[in-house]
DNA sequence: CTGAAAGCGCTAACAC
DNA sequence: GTGTTAGCGCTTTCAG
């Protein structure tokens, strides 16, 4: 920088003022800088200018599972949105576990991003959550709702749970299972409720024999699906809440030999690009990706701009795509 | 930082010094200094650090479309050997496209990111790439091969995609069909390679009119393969190079009613998480995504340490998933 | 409209 | 084993 102020017979200040149109520069001065930049092949230093400006124009995001195509578009929507607005996405991964979430989040602290993005772990309002807010980093949370003060954004789950099963009721059944997420996490808990208060307000209990800890894993899940639809008194319907835990449905039901919904009828929570792709195509709802990152970006700006007011909890609409594994035609 | 050293009696230097690790520090005083930082909740400024050390172990990832799940995989797997290494990762998304992709390159740079891994748009060997280049930086490019002199790493291309037309030929079939990804990057032109030198070796002679220009968009991909397919003398069997020509494929097909293998004999260049559980079952060449990311982050981190050697060009091989939709049983 | 100067918070010689 | 000191490259009052 101080080459360029030098060839162009300007002081440092002034080539900092035309590169960042902090204030009014003569043209002509303006063009001299512009010229020595060119042929110095000058590049700021993005670190320096952070360290005196106080800022670094740079958000950090702590994602649950970079591997699952979901959240790999929700850090695309998030990464578009920002770069739209300035700012630059740091990403780190937490592998769904609380140590390794601290671990990515005490370094986006470190690194003094202006403000933080977090799809929490389980067990995270314990541990990683409270110092990035003891901290004061605007913090916004994303895809899972915790019990803390702080702006939060994430699909609509109950209601949405909740259509899906009850579109199985009406279509007649009676014993539908469910195969739930992780445990301890609010999309878990709230899709849950969701589908026993459809099967509450038709007056049927929840038999916990057809009630499947998933545990968001394919596997897991897979198993869990194997062993209950080997049994005799079988249910006739099932919904998956994830869409870790339809792929690991379809792969038991595939392995038995059912067929989907002559056998079994099956709604899932989550789309998939393939949805309309399978054989039969798949009754679910569809989380709207786009706007939960753009609404996050956006909460989280407003917030960095010294926004002051009572943290806000946002539920995005679910899109229900009506195809054929439910049973209709 | 100050704080800490006059909570503890010390210098500053000596706090610097136990927070790095970087020259002995007699244990006492190492304690008193640990317990002045937990008395502040004092917090490193990686900024600062960055700006006097000169480096800041961040690395710079430039990727051609986040949404594509292969992209995501590729993301996770960089990100956690980065990550192994005490390094950082900043994303930028290039949309595949040679001026965003400048923009994030830029701003990578500008950031003085310690070293760069791009996975290159069509078009990046004359815009993005020789500035970065130019810059000094460590640089590997991933996924993509271009003719430039630095280290690449990507998937084995032409005798995948030769194996999975050699496969069609071995079962008969003559008229065979080929859907092709963006023109002009090297994946499409290796994999289209060994389609063309499988044919050549059985004598077969390249028909233009069943050579499909998918440009790695799926409704392209759909609508030609929709077309081809209602011909009256349609190929007996298909070959799609890339992940979102399967998808565009398997809809036109689906579409028109065809039915795999019977009506047509189907095979494809990557694999999908759901390829088994699809009707029929896809016949692929699936890539080593964690293979390539971490011999990307390998080859990078030799380059920061100084390794001077000829560039390197990896090709990482690809596993032929052998299943139904070729019409074997 | 422009310049001088004081830092931003830390690291790394260099002394002791 | 520890302290002193000089920056790292930029922004931003405060003057003029």
């Amino acid at each position: 920088m101080g080459d360029v102020a030098r060839i162009a017979g300007v002081s440092a200040s002034t080539v900092s003022h035309v590169l960042n149109g902090t204030r009014k520069v003569d043209s002509g001065t303006r063009l001299r800088v512009e010229a020595a930049i060119e042929e110095t092949g000058y590049r700021r230093n993005v670190v320096a200018r952070s360290l005196a400006a106080g800022r670094t124009n740079t958000i950090g995001l702590s994602i649950a599972a970079l591997t699952n195509p979901y959240f790999g578009s929700l850090v695309h929507a998030v990464e578009r949105a920002l770069s739209d607005a300035g700012y630059v996405l740091i990403v780190g991964d937490s592998h769904d576990h609380v140590t390794s979430e601290k671990r990515v989040t005490d370094s986006l602290l470190d690194r003094q991003v202006d403000g933080m993005i977090v799809a929490p772990a389980a067990g995270s309002e314990r541990v990683a959550l409270p110092d990035i807010i003891r901290t004061g980093t605007p913090l916004v949370l994303i895809d899972r709702g915790v019990d803390l003060d702080c702006d939060q954004v994430g699909p609509e789950n109950v209601s949405s749970a909740r259509s899906l099963t009850e579109h199985l009721l009406d279509l007649g059944h009676r014993r539908i299972a469910v195969v739930r997420g992780l445990a301890g996490i609010s999309s878990t808990t709230e899709r849950f409720e969701g589908y026993t208060t459809a099967l509450a307000d038709r007056g049927i209990a929840v038999d916990p024999g057809l009630v499947l800890e998933g545990d968001s894993n394919t596997d897991v899940a897979e198993r869990e699906v194997h062993a209950l639809m080997s049994t005799s008194d079988r249910p006739t319907a099932l919904v998956s809440l994830n869409n870790a835990m339809t792929i690991g449905t379809l792969k038991a039901l595939r392995a038995l030999g059912l067929s989907i919904p002559a056998d079994v009828a099956f709604v899932c929570y989550d789309d998939f690009e393939w949805s309309d792709l399978f054989e039969p195509k798949l009754t679910a709802a569809a989380q709207d990706v786009e706007t939960i990152g753009a609404t996050a970006v956006d909460l989280l700006l407003r917030r960095i701009r010294g926004h002051e007011a009572e943290p806000q909890r946002i539920s995005v609409p679910t899109t229900f795509h009506h195809r054929n594994s439910c049973g209709c035609t």
